[in-house]
Parts: structure tokens; C-alpha cells; sequence
DNA sequence: CTGAAAGCGCTTACAG
DNA sequence: CTGAAAGCGCTTACAG
């Protein structure tokens, strides 16, 4: 039954030619007649072969495969950026190599992806090592990092401007008129929820006014959950609150409705960050800053892609504007 | 800078041993003494060397990698199955090749895949066609679909059991004496939207009672707003509906809240399917089936390890059983 | 246990 | 445009 598998020899046998003119059929550009072309595409087709691209990418040293080190996929913020990115990485002709740093050592998992070949690596997950950056450079390929940068390193990345984001939330919330803000952070260390209330901060600052209470939620709706209580239970309490992503968001205005008796927004006006489908539910309809993922990826596989024609361009980065989305949340 | 790589045959020199040793060195299992190899590993870690994969994938003719067809990553449900199916092909040494059927044709991908010798391929997207079999029965790489399952056809696949999860619900809702009782299905060609409501409808009959209503919502958000606006305008008005996924049932959930000024659960009892994350959030804090995902992927990487063992063992069905989790959503 | 040699399936200068 | 030949980096019978 597993019949025995078909190679280039035997197409070139069918349609009378050598293995050269097989090869030279399935490569772009290749010197080949189109009426000869055409009679091997035809035997190719009869006998079900298609070149082992394996095999292809040991001789051309390109597997046109490219590596993605990713994790916290239950984020939807990270699936999102996957399923583009692997679309995107398809339409450009290649394949998406994928490990999961979940429970997994990131310099290990970058070792997998090299041994593979893959021409370039993209990664959102673990922080950027030094480790990580030299393996990269000792095998010549492109390393570009999405929305995990470190404020050293010439490493390519692209990330959404957290600082300016923050300032727009600022802007926002000062306009509505809340006196006593808040802030809940992801988690310290991550640079995009420092630069988020950086932004924030100074943007409060700039219009007159100070941070009225801070905690941290380390991104997830239960560390949201823990963080609201302690916030609302301030006196006097506040009145609006800038989260650091959507979930801790959600925590907070279900925690101010269901344990505090707390009306959004009347009350309390909130804010999230990320723009999750999910978040523009009827349930929460969240003012939230998107990051538009979109062009993020973009940004990314542009960089990538030139990154691949013409190396060594030395590192570049992008910076994407967030778009405050306001909805019935923070509205007065 | 682009440092020439480095290969067996330098390590080999390096240690003062053959190419064949340092491939050794580097095989579970292959003859070799043990002084040789820690010399090799040595020398390999001095020059950075990891033999390179697709170098021995083509001669051994076993890439260690598994290819994966998915689509619909923007639904939790898929981007938690990749999770955990990620993992767990790393952890089982290999690699994860994906492919987005999104805007692209699955047969197509598959081909993709197949290009690059995967060992196995795991799928969740599309339909099961007669042409995607036939290329991995060609190929002789073992195939099993995760919940997208044809009545037909000798495939291994494992789903959850959608019909005795249906009946389930439909037993929780008569026990809290729900008399009118609506189903809102996902999409009438998916076999898992079917499934529920046959379950469902067969387990309402059991107890004497019958669909009070039915519509459907494509298993989105969006959809699911529009056939709450109609099922909930039924008068007398249903006063319970169980939707074939999760997202639909926080959209009734909405509808009825926002724009009905109906009590959920007291005038409605809600329940989903998926169990996700964001579903057990106070504001929905949604009763719902849970997938038992990690069974379901678990037992989709066993069915395909041991196929990789020992091949043609035919095709294995699995089913596993879904969990209700009963929240206040439809509590009485 | 060990090394020399053959070979995995392809592509690509090279010479025509 | 075309084919014969070399070679990508590795593994694995084979003979010792």
C-alpha cells in the first residue's frame, strides 16, 4: 500500500527529458522551452510529484521556512498575531516553523529552529537574551521581535508605541473629567506595560494631574480581579482606571459591578488595552487602545522579507501608533 | 561576519574522530563508546555545532516534523487546541509545521506540507475531502482530524462527544424546569453543530418536551446578536436556549440584557459550549460544556505516535466526553 | 566500537 | 535551451 514514493526521475522519465529540465520546470526563472515545461508539469501531475523540498533546501541553503518562538497562545492578543503572521508568512511562498517557549526553554527552542534552517526568526515570546541574539547572528539569520524589546541591543522590532498610547488614554480620561486615576500594571517587568504607564503618567502630568493609585495584575483577568479589589477599595475610590491589556480591564468592571455595587462608567470609567474581539462584547464594551496587529505583522514580515534579499542591513526598528477606541466604558 | 557555518566534519576534526563518530555521537542508541561521545560533545559545544536537520531528514527519510491544518485561529477554541498540541508534539522531540487554511485552499496546504516530508498530519480545519485523504493515504503519512469529522471515510479522528453533551444540556434544563427551550446552532454543515443539537433535541424528548425554537448564528459573536434578536422575540418568549459555542451565548446573553431588559438567569437560562476562558467572567459567568481540550489533544498525539510506530493499524475514532459546568448563566 | 564509502533527492555551474 | 556530473550535510550498512 505505501507505494513506493515518486522523485524527479521518474517525471523526467515519463516526459522524455532529464532530471535537469524536471528541476528547471518547478524553478521560477529557470532556462527551460514552455512546450517542455509544460509536458513535464503534465507527467508531474499524472505521477503526483512534487519536489521534496527537503531535499531542495540542502542544495539551495534556503528552506524558505520561517521560525516563530512564541508563547502565552491563550492570550488572544498572541493567537491573533499568530494567524496573521502565519498567513502572511504563507502568502509570501513560505512556511511557518513553530515552537512554543510555554514551559520551554527559549534558547532550546531557538537551537530547534536553527537546526531546521529556517531562513529567518521571528519571536514575541521571552524576553530578548543575549543568548538568543548571538545564536541568531553566528547563523547569519534575521531575528526581528514583535512587541518584546529590550532598550539595548541592535536587534530589529517592531512594537506598537506604547508610550504615545499611553498618553492618548491619559488625554482621554482627563477630558471626561476623572479626578482620582489609577493604573494596573501588567507585570514590572515587561517593558510594554512600563512604557504604557510611562505614557500615562506624563500625560497626566502634562494636564495637571497625578496618579491617584497604581497596582499590578500581571496581565491576566484573575491577577485583574485581585488588583481591582485593593484599588476599589480605596477612599475615596477612583474614578477611572487605565489597565495595562483587556482582561485585567474586564476584571476591574466586574469586579466594581458585582462586589463593589460600582456603575460603569458613571462611576468609574475603564479602560483596557489590546482591543480583544471579546472586549467589544455588550457586557463590557471596553474603551480600549488597539494595536493594530495588522500592521504590526506587516511591519514585521516587510522587515523580514528585505531582511532576506539583501542581508546585514543593520537592525531597524518600527514603532505602530495604538488607536484609542472609545466606547461605553469611559464614557460620561 | 556571516561566519562560515560549521559542519560534522569540522567537530570530527576538532575531536580527532571520523564523521561517522560525531553522527553517532549524536544518535540515541548508535555504537559508540562513551569516552568518544563526551570528547565529541565537547568539541561540538566549543564550535557551536547541532547536526543539521534537514540534512538527516533526508537521509533517514523522518523529518521529526508534524504538520498541522488549522484555521479559525481567532476563536479560542483552535488557538488553545494549537497550544497544547504544540507542546505536546515538542515534547514528544518534534516540530511543528503550520499551515493557516484561512483564505487558502486546503488541499493546497496539505500539498505544502507533504512537500516538506511531514511524518504525520494533524487537522482541524476544513472539511474532510476525498482529495486531502488521498494525498496523505499516497504519501502513506498517517492523518487524524481533531472535530471535523465526516460520517464516512476510514479516518482516525477524536472529538468530543457532541450528542451525549447535548443531552446533558438538555437534562440540566428540564431539571431547573425550563418549559421553553431554544437551540441556536452554529452552522447547519458542520457534523459538531448537528451533533449538539441532536443530543439536545433527543434528550428533551426523553423528558417530554420538545424545541421550543431554533435558529442559527455561524458560530460567531455577530451571528449569534442577530438569532437572539429573533429567537427572543418569540412570544411567549423562550426562557432558556442553548447555543453551539460559547461566543453565541454571549451574545443572547447581551441581547437580552441590553436590549430586551430580560434577567439572566431568572427570566433565562443560557448555556454554551467550549468553556471559554472568558466565558467564566462574572459578567457572563456562563454555563457551558467543556471540550476537555487537553484530552482531546492528548489523545489525538497518541493515536499518531503510535501510528508513527507501527503504521496501517487503521483508523481509530475517539471520542471524549464533554463536561458540563454549570454557572449562573442558567441557574434557578 | 570504528571509519571509508555510498547514497538521500534535489539544484546548478559547466560545457555544449 | 539542454544534459551529465558534482555536491548539499548528513546517516548507515559494511567490513574490520
Amino acid at each position: 500500500m505505501t507505494r513506493k514514493s515518486v522523485h524527479s526521475i521518474d517525471v523526467a522519465r515519463l516526459a522524455g527529458v532529464s532530471r535537469s529540465a524536471v528541476s528547471r520546470a518547478f524553478t521560477d526563472g529557470a532556462s527551460i522551452s514552455e512546450s517542455k515545461r509544460l509536458r513535464i508539469f503534465e507527467a508531474a501531475k499524472q505521477l503526483g510529484y512534487r519536489p521534496n523540498a527537503i531535499a531542495r533546501s540542502l542544495i539551495t541553503s534556503r528552506s524558505n521556512l520561517i521560525g516563530l518562538l512564541l508563547a502565552d497562545l491563550k492570550n488572544p492578543f498572541y493567537s491573533n498575531v499568530l494567524d496573521l503572521l502565519c498567513q502572511k508568512i504563507q502568502r509570501s511562498g513560505r512556511g511557518t516553523l513553530l515552537f512554543s517557549c510555554e514551559y520551554a526553554d527559549p534558547e532550546t527552542m531557538l537551537s530547534n529552529l536553527l537546526s531546521y534552517q529556517v531562513d529567518a526568526v521571528l519571536m514575541t515570546a521571552a524576553t530578548l537574551s543575549a543568548g538568543l541574539v548571538e545564536q541568531c547572528e553566528r547563523f547569519g539569520k534575521p531575528l526581528v521581535v514583535i512587541n518584546k524589546y529590550t532598550e539595548s541591543a541592535g536587534i530589529s522590532c517592531v512594537s506598537c508605541d506604547n508610550v504615545a498610547s499611553g498618553q492618548l488614554v491619559a488625554g482621554h480620561l482627563v477630558a471626561r473629567d476623572s479626578r482620582r486615576i489609577g493604573y494596573i500594571a501588567g507585570s514590572q517587568s515587561t517593558l510594554s506595560s512600563r512604557d504604557r504607564e510611562r505614557g500615562f503618567i506624563d500625560g497626566l502630568r502634562e494636564r495637571g494631574r497625578d496618579l491617584y493609585a497604581r497596582d499590578v495584575g500581571y496581565y491576566t483577568y484573575q491577577g485583574g480581579i485581585e488588583a481591582a479589589r485593593r484599588v476599589l477599595s480605596l477612599l475615596p475610590r477612583p474614578d477611572a482606571i487605565f489597565c495595562a491589556n483587556d482582561a485585567m480591564a474586564c476584571a476591574v468592571i466586574d469586579v466594581a459591578r458585582s462586589e463593589f455595587g460600582i456603575r460603569v462608567p458613571d462611576d468609574l470609567g475603564v479602560v483596557g488595552f489590546d482591543n480583544n474581539p471579546s472586549s467589544a462584547a455588550n457586557a463590557y464594551d471596553l474603551t480600549t487602545v488597539d494595536q493594530n496587529i495588522d500592521d504590526l505583522t506587516t511591519a514585521a514580515m516587510n522587515i523580514l522579507l528585505s531582511e532576506l534579499e539583501a542581508p546585514s542591513k543593520g537592525a531597524r526598528q518600527v514603532v505602530v501608533p495604538g488607536r484609542l477606541v472609545i466606547r461605553s466604558s469611559s464614557r460620561r
